[in-house]
DNA sequence: CCCGCTCGTAGTCCTTTTGA
DNA sequence: TCAAAAGGACTACGAGCGGG
């Protein structure tokens, strides 16, 4: 059994309450004593009870983040960002990853069964789920996705796969391969409406979706690989860096030279990129600014709950690397 | 006598368990 | 079935004490 502050104040001989003084660093507390109880804490192994802690106080100060596995760097990047916000707004972090919906849906359970003070969805929600998020009235904001009823922050990837297009070109580039989207998908809109306005039309050879996988490196490399002996092409808009960085090693192994023979622009401009590919031109994602405009919204919905539910779109930026 | 520092008492929070 | 109790952390309020 976990000793209390009953039995840390009884070992110290104080009152319970002169232990939570020490143990939330109050200022009305003997520094002589404050020391005396946080040694006696250490030696009973006394671990705070954050259940009973939260009845008290009548809410956690945990902000809970659930978040699709991912493996890849734009993910702990992401992470990155919001658990600074989270902490820089003074609230704790806990971060909650999932692999498929019957999983999310467990552990949505069990978040909100923590009743923590918000919650950030990287994830959009069923009916379900909304109707049980609703229940517990935890406040919660939409990270890159959207539910109805809920705050969100998302990303206008069509303008920014609409302006990395036109980008290419105007470099001269008219058979732009559209690599890892889908033509119906945000990216793939944005791909679409340049080439049209450009007067060419889609070329649905220059199209190739490939699913979201663990090692878009690996399906950059192989696709752009295997495309390279019969398709003609003198641009490629990618999914990501990561595919768009595979795609470069293999123009690199065909001879052919990035951004001389072959414009690349890539999404999301991973820290990684300025370094290992600095001919990539990448389309970047506000990571930072998004992290800070969920926890505004967040700390928006605590402070009212009524208020008139918001999408703050952001847009990205074109990092121009390449030279051609 | 007043003020500031330090510490204790009593009561609160809400959900689950227990007992009548 | 329903009321009461339990669980642990926390704080508002107030008392004691010493120094100016």
């Amino acid at each position: 059994m976990n000793p209390s502050v009953i039995d840390i104040a009884r070992h110290c001989k104080v009152s319970p309450s002169t232990v939570c003084r020490a143990l939330n660093a109050r200022r009305d507390i003997n520094a002589a004593t404050r020391q005396r109880i946080l040694t006696a804490c250490d030696k009973l192994g006394y671990v705070k009870d954050t259940g009973a802690s939260n009845l008290r106080l009548r809410c956690s100060q945990v902000i809970a983040c659930l978040m699709p596995d991912q493996t890849n760097e734009l993910f702990i990047e992401k992470l990155y960002f919001i658990k600074q916000a989270v902490l820089t707004a003074g609230y704790h972090w806990r971060l909650y990853s999932f692999q498929d919906q019957a999983e999310a849906t467990v552990l949505l359970r069990e978040i909100l069964s923590a009743r923590p003070r918000g919650l950030i969805l990287g994830l959009s929600l069923d009916r379900g789920l909304r109707n049980l998020l609703r229940g517990t009235r935890v406040p919660a904001v939409c990270y890159d996705c959207r539910t109805p009823g809920v705050d969100a922050v998302t990303l206008d990837r069509q303008q920014g796969a609409y302006e990395a297009a036109r980008h290419m070109l105007s470099k001269g580039r008219r058979r732009i391969l559209l690599l890892g989207s889908a033509p119906d998908s945000d990216r793939g809109r944005g791909y679409v409406k340049a080439i049209t306005e450009a007067g060419l039309s889609v070329n649905h050879g220059l199209v190739v979706a490939t699913p979201f996988g663990k090692n878009l490196f690996e399906y950059g490399y192989t696709l752009v690989k295997a495309l390279l002996g019969g398709t003609a092409f003198d641009g490629i808009l990618a999914v990501n860096d990561a595919c768009a960085i595979g795609a470069i090693r293999a123009l690199k192994e065909a001879g052919r030279q990035v951004p001389r023979h072959v414009s690349v622009i890539g999404f999301d401009n991973i820290m990684v990129t300025p370094f290992t590919t600095p001919a990539l031109t990448t389309i970047s994602q506000p990571k930072e600014e998004m992290a800070a405009r969920c926890v505004e919204l967040l700390l928006r919905r605590l402070a009212d709950p009524n208020a008139a539910r918001r999408n703050v779109r952001l847009k990205t930026a074109l990092c121009v690397r390449e030279s051609a």
